[in-house]
DNA sequence: TCTGGGGTCCTAGGACCC
DNA sequence: TCTGGGGTCCTAGGACCC
């Protein structure tokens, strides 16, 4: 009798991981309840908190100003995104040289697929450690590493070894492991599941696992049957389900900007809205994508958020494009009486190809490509502030309104910049 | 709890076509 | 002219993750 080949997965996390990097960078925080994100007073929510701080009751995700009510003596610093970057490539090229089939599942996690590395690595648990070592040595960081038989198991056991810990769920012990676990444990299960959960008596993924996957159905539509796999351990549909390793083109990109007071200053809104444009293209242009679908995102001052998208005939890379287009949602959609507190600008249904344009168009369009190609290559010279188009764009804006209000900044104007 | 920013995926309804 | 059914695309909103 022959069994299947077990299937060995890795997920390994990084421990308090913004924190840790800020540590290196100032060792005067070590042991101290230390917040990232940004200052006590303003608005924001922690980014990080360090072991000491969770103490007292503070997580991500939290607002700024009530991490400082329940821990006041915690030390708040900004994020420093470039240097978690940094240290996320570090790991990233420990995790290559250890083995190939890696995927860094956000910018301080990853899954390796261990499978069959056995004659290389030794036993699990031994590679595992050997790992972590390499990590502690190679960054002087902190990592956590699950092992199982799937990629949400291993995300679980990872969860469970912290902080500095191995934890290792031997295969056909995968549904005694979950059971005892709170249903919020399963990725994917967030709050508003779990209160439904919870409802329904259901507390433990062992309750879960104990269901009929027709009655998750029932309740849940797709959701409710994914539910009842992952209940078993399984990685049931999407995500979970695709190869480690086989990275993709991202499916959309975004950037907003929240006020630090509410405003209900057009020119300064739409000024946000260019800027925000320039930061999308300028990724479209690093992952050489176009995109086709332009999305506004408008919060007003109650919190009360509207998004209005277009989808563009052909797809662009270029800055102005989004800006006009994005320009045109907002102008349709603001309710100019109301305070704004958040703008953004979000592009989606990619492409490395642009699909067709017409002759007369063509001309122009590469013309800004290669404008704005140069531009990039001086920010990564000279740093982001060397080049704007978007402080450009507020100027024109304002001498036009002034002399003539008649001609607004629009597709018809000649591309003088 | 006065609530960031960057993503992914899912649902539901309407338009449109055959 | 009282009204089917399936498929696909688009849009809006929301849950969830780090």
């Amino acid at each position: 009798m022959c069994s299947p080949v077990q299937r060995t997965v890795f997920h390994l996390d990084m421990d308090a991981f913004f924190v840790s990097v800020e540590e290196l960078f100032d060792p005067s925080l070590r042991g101290k309840a230390v917040v990232v994100g940004g200052r006590p007073n303003e608005r924001g929510v922690c980014a990080a908190a360090s072991y000491e701080a969770r103490k007292f009751g503070v997580h991500s995700a939290m607002p700024l100003r009530t991490a400082y009510k329940l821990c006041p003596h915690a030390i708040f610093v900004d994020g420093h995104p470039e240097r978690y970057r940094e240290y996320s490539g570090k790991v990233f090229k420990i995790l290559r040289n250890f083995t190939p089939q890696v995927e860094m599942a956000s910018i301080d996690e990853a899954y390796l697929e261990m499978t069959g590395t056995e004659r290389l690595h030794g036993p699990p648990l031994l590679a595992a450690h050997h790992l972590s070592r390499a990590i502690k040595s190679g960054t002087q960081l902190n990592c956590s590493i699950g092992i199982a038989s799937s990629r949400l198991v291993a995300k679980v056991a990872s969860d469970q070894a912290k902080p500095h810990g191995i934890l290792w769920v031997m295969s056909g012990q995968e549904s005694r492991f979950l059971a005892p676990l709170e249903v919020r444990k399963i990725p994917g299960i967030g709050r508003v599941m779990e209160e439904n959960l919870h409802a329904l008596g259901i507390r433990y993924v062992g309750d879960l696992a104990r269901l009929q996957p027709e009655f998750l159905e029932e309740k849940f539509g797709q959701w409710g049957l994914a539910m009842a796999g992952k209940a078993q351990g399984l990685d049931a549909g999407g995500w979970f389900d695709e190869a480690i390793g086989s990275h993709e083109d991202p499916k959309s990109i975004s950037h907003e900007h929240t006020y630090s007071e509410d405003t209900k200053d057009g020119q300064q809104l739409e000024a946000t809205l260019a800027r925000l444009s320039e930061m999308v293209g300028r990724r479209l242009r690093e992952h050489q994508l176009h995109a086709q679908t332009v999305q506004l995102k408008l919060r007003y001052s109650d919190f009360s958020t509207i998004t209005r998208a277009h989808t563009l005939p052909t797809r662009t890379q270029l800055d102005n494009d989004i800006f006009e287009q994005v320009r045109t949602l907002f102008r349709k959609n603001w309710d100019s009486h109301r305070t704004v507190r958040l703008l953004g600008v979000h592009v989606s249904s990619m492409d490395e190809n642009e699909g067709q344009l017409g002759l007369l168009d063509d001309e122009k369009h590469r013309k800004w490509k290669d404008a704005l190609t140069t531009a990039d290559r001086l920010r990564d010279k000279f740093g982001e502030n060397a080049v704007s188009l978007a402080s450009g764009m507020r100027a024109r804006y304002r001498e036009r309104t002034h002399e003539n209000p008649a001609s607004l900044p629009g597709k018809s104007k000649k591309t003088e910049d």
